[in-house]
DNA sequence: TATCGCGTTAGAATTAGTCTATACTTCGCA
DNA sequence: TGCGAAGTATAGACTAATTCTAACGCGATA
């Protein structure tokens, strides 16, 4: 994802384009992945840019409002984001943590009940636990 | 559930009985619900038994280990464990972050794709965030 | 009675995440 | 060019859930 696209996408999503935002988004965007707050902070470390903790916790909480990356609730001990923002479901292996994406687009649910009144629906996600057989 | 049907449980997975545990299990389990270690903690409190939180947290991780009860991750800042065993699915509101159980036996899913080579699956878990309309 | 093993405990330690108070940046406007 | 307001960034203090540690209790068994 270069540098423009980045600019594009926070753009679309009413972020206006700090440095940090910048170098925070470049890290989880560039690719389909799962990352903490912990993992990226590290990871701008090792590229050498000094974005300090608050900000890269003020910038995930932005970017999760705006729509920009999704929180992850799996792991019950650390909020992970994800880079990858379409309805789609999740593969947890419960031994080794890692998190994979299933698309959304063959998966069909059927039989739900209707939703609790005065309520609507905000996202469906399925989680599949596994481990190694 | 009486104290005999706790005990019962309570041996049907391998999880000595001490005075601690039946009360941390007559808290949790009296009814199908969702408690946090702290909300636990509460109400033993309320009762007037006196369990130290380390004891309450190794029960839990316990009975979860055991397959007495089971862990939600569905609030990122606490634990919450699930006095309903069997599969099932959940309702989050979102807002008001109360949990409500789905009964599985209705529920289909299709079009799921295989799972990963050498893994099996552990379990599938819905979750339907919602929000007040 | 001595001892062994398991469970419990208080309180310290850890750690993800939040808050606070201060400083910096940008930009409109006189 | 200078000034103020709004928005951002920052270090470090703080909070709260959970884990750890090291000591203690206690029943069973030799």
């Amino acid at each position: 994802m270069s540098r423009q696209d980045i600019l594009n996408r926070l753009r679309e999503h009413d972020v206006s384009p700090t440095s940090q935002r910048i170098e925070v988004a470049e890290v989880l965007l560039s690719r389909p992945q799962h990352l903490s707050a912990d993992q990226i902070i590290d990871r701008l470390n090792e590229l050498g840019s000094r974005v300090s903790k608050a900000t890269v916790y003020n910038t995930l909480k932005l970017f999760s409002k705006n729509g920009l990356v999704k929180e992850c609730n799996v792991d019950p001990s650390r909020r992970y984001y994800d880079s990858t923002t379409h309805a789609h479901h999740h593969f947890y292996n419960v031994e080794t943590g890692e998190l994979t994406d299933i698309p959304e687009d063959r998966v069909t649910i059927m039989g739900l009940p209707r939703l609790p009144n005065g309520t609507e629906r905000e996202s469906v996600e399925i989680l599949i636990k596994i481990k190694s057989s």
